[in-house]
DNA sequence: CATGAATGAGCCTTCATTCAT
DNA sequence: AATGAATGAAGGCTCATTCAT
């Protein structure tokens, strides 16, 4: 069921994104946010214990772990998961607000130990998930090759290169990837 | 002549770059940059006017302008410029400082519009010089490929593949940009 | 009849010295009387208008109010009601929580003037009833008198000195307090 | 020598004392005082770290501790000292304001395990120094008479009996504190 | 040049209090 | 009665900036 308790912290959890993205973690005083959700200031702490707390949630959702989250959950393996992530990846960050909250996140988890901590476990745990239904197992270089899948969507959407368009990059991407494992070699979708 | 002034102007400038690596612009006051270079608080005002133009000069400092101008300025061209600036690049972003920076660099550009303009500007130009001095004219395709070229080489260093040694990733990425050009066509280094 | 409404009112009601015992009365925000008590905050003002009125209610308690007027309900007289009430006053603040919560009360007395209004006027009646309880009449010097001997229990039980034991003690300052009356002039206890 | 740094910070201090007396540790805000003291929010704190540390100074003065170093700085020994400090004790705690003062000194005491432990140390030392140079050594009966020698001032000054003049109390107290030591049985002033 | 005292705006946070349910 | 969401007024503290020396 959804409360009204919910409605009102999913609202202020998405302007927080909105503002945040706009004036940067520490650009955006927390009165802000509350003005913009057109709730009172104390209630943004009533809801989230410290602005450290708001920024940590609205950081989290900075990420691509919910695309992630719902391609596993579609329960897609191997190279139809990758296409999808990667779909859902790129449609995320097309969105301006998106690419710079993300970038606001990544500089944040060079200075906030704590932040970055919770970020980095979160970002660990995933991986290994993602590794695990791509390839079967989560081997290093399985793992490595997730990595090198998420970093290449990053650089994409963060400088997306104007004479290549998504499809190409996402299946090259995808090739690449597969092919560290013997089961995709010499399988290209060519 | 480098005068006394220009000594600790440079100190302070060197050690805000630490400071604002450490902790973000936002997070490290002028306070902390003054204390670790010794000087006065009121001195580091003295020489810039606000931490404002103190931020933009440690901003512009994150960029690869540096390397880059100082491959301009060697005279090389074509292939030659770019191998330089490669090297050097890769060689700047390998000091975890200077990759923090730039990402705070990045964060920064999108919330602080003064400071952002500045950077554009002077990106802008740097492109076409570059565009210039690779290809022999600047053209909009040419000017596009030294942008993927410069964003090849960040994502790199931000993300630096383990699979992929810098050698092999420089030569790569040279040949696929000089690609667009006819000059180059099926003249790889080999 | 005590009704459930009583129980709960006294629960907060000794909770809250406890808590500003420990606290003080500004150190300790109604919600946490509220927790420890395991009810809600709201609870705590619909009993008590205000944080004040709670306030005001717990200065009441640690004052020797309760056993005073215990004393006097005994329908003791003279030197009997003294005895009573002294032997009371130190029993009562042995207990480090209402010799802390005494404290706070006098610090308050001097600076919230409406709540102090309350406790003097509350005072005043009470030593007037004691006067004339012991004395047969509230002259001055008896009021006096019985002032002498609340504050000589106060000083007593704030800093008890170690070398003389209770008994000697409240038998001392019962007969200089009373030696102020001719009828019990040279009528020493013993 | 004396600065113009010390001028202010002195006269900070000595609103401050005024201010918290009125309206207690916790019933004036910093803002109050800066303003009383005719200087900026923003230079209190630069003179104390925070409010605490404020209030610890001004804890600090609201205790005997300045005039009883005072007496032992005179060089004075035995019964001259302690009518010198007790003569000195009642005039300070005769101005209300520096009664108030002591009493909410008190009450924080029981709170604030900070500034306890503080106030503790420095009472600890000067009762030490203190029977040394009334009796020649610090043993226990002697630390403690001097324990009841404070206790007694402090309990007069908060309470002061009509119906006893300061000479007589003092006279009182200090033979009765003095008794303790054999050099002083059976030397009363009578 | 250099220092550090001084200012004041602004931010995070707490908390008494109200109110709809 | 009882709850806890919601409000708004302060308050402590930081920090960029100025200025007298």
């Amino acid at each position: 069921m959804v409360t009204r308790k919910d409605i009102v912290k999913e609202r202020i959890l998405t302007v927080a994104m909105k503002v945040f993205s706009k004036y940067g973690y520490f650009g955006a005083p927390v009165q802000l946010v509350a003005k913009e959700a057109d709730v009172s200031k104390g209630l943004v702490f009533w809801y989230f214990r410290s602005k450290d707390e708001l920024i940590l949630e609205v950081a989290k959702r900075s990420l691509p772990l919910d695309l992630i989250n719902r391609g596993l959950e579609k329960g897609l393996v191997g190279r139809s998961l990758l296409e999808s992530i990667g779909e859902e990846y790129i449609k995320k960050y097309v969105d301006p607000m998106q690419r710079n909250l993300l970038l606001h996140t990544m500089s944040l988890g060079v200075t906030s130990p704590d932040i970055a901590v919770h970020i980095r476990e979160i970002c660990e745990r995933t991986i290994i998930r993602l590794a695990e239904r791509v390839f079967g197992e989560a081997t290093l270089p399985n793992r490595v090759a997730m990595r090198a899948f998420l970093g290449g969507l990053m650089c994409y959407t963060l400088r997306p290169p104007k004479d290549i368009d998504e499809k190409t990059f996402l299946e090259n991407l995808i090739n690449m990837v597969l092919s560290v494992s013997k089961q995709y070699k010499n399988m290209d979708s060519s």
